[in-house]
DNA sequence: TATCTAGTAGTAATCGTTACTATTATTATA
DNA sequence: TATAATAATAGTAACGATTACTACTAGATA
């Protein structure tokens, strides 16, 4: 039952700190550079894991692949509409208002809400800058 | 090039009436109960067009399949995670917290904010008594 | 050293959704 | 009213992301 180290596992977190926000498939083709023999499943297999540890987290873009984030810290996900980039947001005011959000919401609905989904769409000052 | 008249997408628009925040499949299944000749197809390619044509919302709930909303009207969307019923929250400090956010994102990443997306979950008061 | 079993590679299967194609049916027009 | 032009449909194939499955590999354990 004890957990085994994994040299596959190694290179997915390794792959996780070189990239940006990856998705699976940009994990994968990155490996497969020095290591072709790394199977697709390994790699979706091993991230599930992790998400589901809290080692990393998992971000759902809409309909868009899941990408994902070593980062684990709390903090928002702005992607630039034009060139996909994804950015961090994160800070005290904002943390004050997602609060807020969730007691009007909860006053409102009735509901009691336990987890919140959230990201942001726009354009990046570089992207403003060409047009 | 105009615009034809389709018993189908009555149906359509009749079943997001009466159904609530439904998916495609369940519009589909609905409505294959009185007219069984009816195309899963046909059911996404006009709730496709009329969510491109801002005639109704096509609600995106992480891995889950879409739902659509005839209630264009500007609110956000929370799930109960034992029932799954969907609830409407709006109210003008909702908004004013939203635009407090674009603001917060806007200054910290630079990114100029069009479109976000948010959904919340949580135990409706229902669900709640239950336990 | 033999055994146990977590983890892997490779592939099949699933699910929501879109694309394609031959057919149907609605509108405009002769 | 008949007919031509072409939206829109039914039905099915294809697709992309992800999970499931299976035989095999390789660390750990006794």
């Amino acid at each position: 039952m004890s957990k085994r180290y994994s040299a596959q596992k190694m290179m997915i977190e390794d792959a996780l700190m070189r990239l940006d926000h990856p998705t699976a498939s940009e994990i994968y083709e990155d490996i497969k550079k020095t290591y072709p023999n790394i199977s697709l499943g390994t790699v979706y297999r091993n991230l599930g894991l992790m998400a589901e540890s809290g080692e990393i987290l998992r971000i759902t873009f809409g309909n868009q692949p899941d990408r994902f984030d070593i980062n684990t810290h709390d903090h928002i996900h702005v992607i630039c509409k034009k060139c996909g980039e994804v950015f961090d947001a994160e800070g005290k005011r904002l943390k004050e208002l997602i609060v807020e959000i969730d007691e009007s919401i909860e006053e409102s609905t009735g509901v009691h809400i336990e987890n919140r989904t959230m990201y942001f769409q726009g354009i990046c000052s570089n992207c403003r800058e060409q047009s």
